[in-house]
DNA sequence: TTCATTTCATTGCAAATGAAATGTTTTGCA
DNA sequence: TGCAAAACATTTCATTTGCAATGAAATGAA
């Protein structure tokens, strides 16, 4: 464990991403097979069932994904009758997007599928390891918000 | 903070996801732009950095990567120089990878570099939660193993 | 007002990705 | 031994991705 050597298992950018890999692959098990949705789907509908009449920019300001996935991600939505689509009216060039009734009611399912989801993939960890992991994971991505 | 609602900004899933995704955006610019080396070659080497005479089903192993994206890593690592590719003389189903000379000071480069930007994104943490991020990610990724 | 600049969302395009298929070699069993 | 099944690396192909470019609208300064 020289620490002047990069073991790939103690390298936390490596090993955070692992996991976060396979969180993202297990989550998506869920809404994929089930529902249809992919992750960049799952991702904005999770961002418009909290706040509504979104613009694309706002999306991207608070999701971490680039906007032209955020256009794709939003066109796949509306094909498939789950989000709605406008022109802002004070700002024409702005899309304001929202949750249609049916995409409300799908979010709805998968909410607590996705809540049980990260309480079973953090049971193994004590509480306070749990409650830590919380608080470095905030630290770390306000710190890097600049 | 209901918790029977969904906050992204407090599902751990996706904020795992998003400092992964800037850990590993961070780290790439070190790699990418001075070296050349992409995070799925950059991932190959650090593993062969460290064991050996190994084929692609061992790195598959260790590694969170699927076997073609090692392969087509590996093809591009050998036609930088920087590992050799030979067919293991026991058996022959096996692809034998090693870093080339090349490969091994290319690599003496970048490990202290990246060891540095580790220590530097996890620089806004108090220690004891430096270490408990570590507890809990090497625990969540051992947990998932099975 | 007018025009250059900025802000949005989208599209184009080359490269990367993942899943399934392929070809080759080895293993295990009848 | 002979042959089906498994293991391995690679290739194929459709899709996704990210970056740069585009087009449309708003802003601000002359």
């Amino acid at each position: 464990m020289n620490p002047d050597h990069l073991d790939l298992d103690e390298f936390l950018p490596y090993q955070i991403n692992v996991l976060a890999a396979r969180l993202s692959r297990g989550l998506a098990e869920i809404y994929q097979q089930r529902f249809g949705i992919a992750i960049p789907e799952w991702r904005v509908m999770a961002h418009l069932a909290r706040a509504t009449a979104i613009s694309v920019k706002d999306v991207h300001a608070r999701v971490d994904m680039d906007k032209p996935k955020i256009t794709r991600a939003a066109q796949r939505l509306e094909q498939a009758g789950l989000v709605s689509k406008k022109v802002h009216d004070q700002d024409r060039r702005l899309v304001t997007l929202a949750l249609t009734a049916k995409g409300r009611a799908l979010y709805a399912k998968i909410e607590p599928l996705a809540l049980a989801y990260e309480r079973k993939a953090l049971a193994s960890l004590p509480p306070e390891l749990e409650a830590a992991l919380r608080d470095a994971v905030r630290l770390l991505n306000k710190s890097q918000d600049d």
